[in-house]
DNA sequence: CGCTGCCTTGATCTTCTTCAAAACGTGTGG
DNA sequence: CCACACGTTTTGAAGAAGATCAAGGCAGCG
């Protein structure tokens, strides 16, 4: 309706490739609340054994079914993990910013990874051998712990996502992918909380379990109603509460 | 069809309630996956801090929503872990067997059950509080590596089973809950792996994400394919090729 | 500008849920 | 030991939600 040429809300700032240069990587390193705590010493000696690696939109970080022998943390930018189901389909795993990590954890269970990662803007990761990283566990409790919770939240982060999708409505289901997306990733900008992540609808489709079209139809429809702003690539969320009222007894994640 | 009254092959054993007195706890905990490899001594160290408790079949072990503050680690029997979806409606999360554990693992994200978690048979399980695995997990690094490969695991499935809830038919999809069973708690009879969880066509629907009656129509069909056998509160698979075969490119689970 | 790809919208059609009722098993009490 | 009564399972028919198929519009880019 009073769609008119209204301002896209876009701000993308480049990001230097070598943002996370080995410089810069103790400091990331440090304040990562995976290794928060950690004496310096420490911490030192395991930013050596980290790399840094720098990736540009659409480049894939890592492929579902090779070998899962690195485990990659997000220093800057957004992750997409993605799984492949049908062709052409795949399901939109999660979606990760700074902090979050990926890749092979276990040793065993797991030799390969189970999704495939792609770059959603310009990042740069660091990462480590999945050997590497077991030692640090074996050496530093609280990192152990640290991992051991957050594998736990994820968890349960998966488990509520299979509720909503198996109860929920379409775009019940999306609503809930929009407010998980702009509480991990959204920015505060004058009233509205703005997802500038470039997330395509077939992205949000995959994350909700739906197709494009309905999507569509559905992001229309909230537009329509006031709760949102949305256009190529973005969308703001104008009225969280609406939004959040959509979805029966919902709950926060991660 | 050709459906006379066949042989039920429930033959469930009685469980004592006292299957697992503090006496037998040693012996079961050195079993547990978990905790192999350790020294005696620190085994008993570790027993000294676990309680056993016996339930009975429908019993509730832990309520969703409860404090976290406990461990369960399954010894004997099986265990339902299910989340409340909408009135009526809930989703099996998953079902466990000897080894599995659940409940507060996370001192902070977690600070609530997010499972109710029943029993589905006698059952004994042992517990601890989570202050004290927190302990275990600091002063034995292989058990924090142990758990760390085990939540992996959980993860992964969790959402594989999500890639699976939303491109797949409600066929595919209930055909993979069987197999996913089978091979977690199946028993090999005579060419058949009998499921004898006692998981009724409402449990097997929740697991799938479906409803009760088209559980039943699905279960019908494979019944007449000759696929499967089932029953109230069994299932036996009798060719899990054709039962694959109904998945696309299906992977195995935990 | 005109292309290419993304997004929107419409119409049809399949699948699954929902509502309803009958058949079956299981355990119970006579 | 039999018969009844309950809950589970099965089956049927109608309905709704969403997938699929098919165009048309709009933004960004060369």
């Amino acid at each position: 309706m009073a769609s008119r040429k209204r301002d896209t809300p876009l701000r993308r700032e480049k990001i230097e490739a070598d943002a996370c240069s080995p410089a810069l990587r103790l400091r990331i390193l440090s304040e990562l609340p995976f290794f928060e705590g950690l004496a310096e010493r420490d911490l030192e000696r395991i930013n050596a054994r980290f790399r840094d690696l720098g990736f540009h939109t659409g480049d894939t970080i890592a492929r579902e079914g090779d070998r899962a022998e690195r485990l990659y943390i997000v220093a800057v930018g957004t992750v997409r993990l993605s799984r492949y189901a049908e062709p052409g389909q795949s399901l939109l795993v999660d979606v990760l910013g700074t902090g979050d990590f990926f890749g092979g954890m276990a040793g065993y269970g797991l030799s390969r990874n189970p999704d495939t990662a792609t770059a959603l803007t310009s990042s740069c990761l660091i990462s480590i051998g999945t050997d590497h990283f077991r030692e640090i566990i074996v050496r530093h409790p609280s990192v152990a712990l640290r991992t051991v919770e957050r594998l736990s939240a994820r968890l349960d982060t998966a488990r509520e996502m299979l509720r909503q999708l198996m109860g929920f409505s379409a775009s019940q289901r999306l609503s809930f992918v929009l407010l998980r997306l702009a509480a991990r990733l959204g920015e505060a900008r004058d009233g509205e909380t703005l997802i500038q992540t470039p997330l395509s609808r077939e992205d949000l489709a995959a994350m909700a379990g739906t197709t494009t079209e309905t999507a569509s139809r559905v992001l229309s429809e909230l537009s329509r109603q006031g709760i949102i702003r949305s256009g190529r690539g973005w969308v703001a969320i104008r009225d969280s509460e609406a939004l959040s009222a959509e979805i029966p007894n919902s709950r926060g994640l991660d």
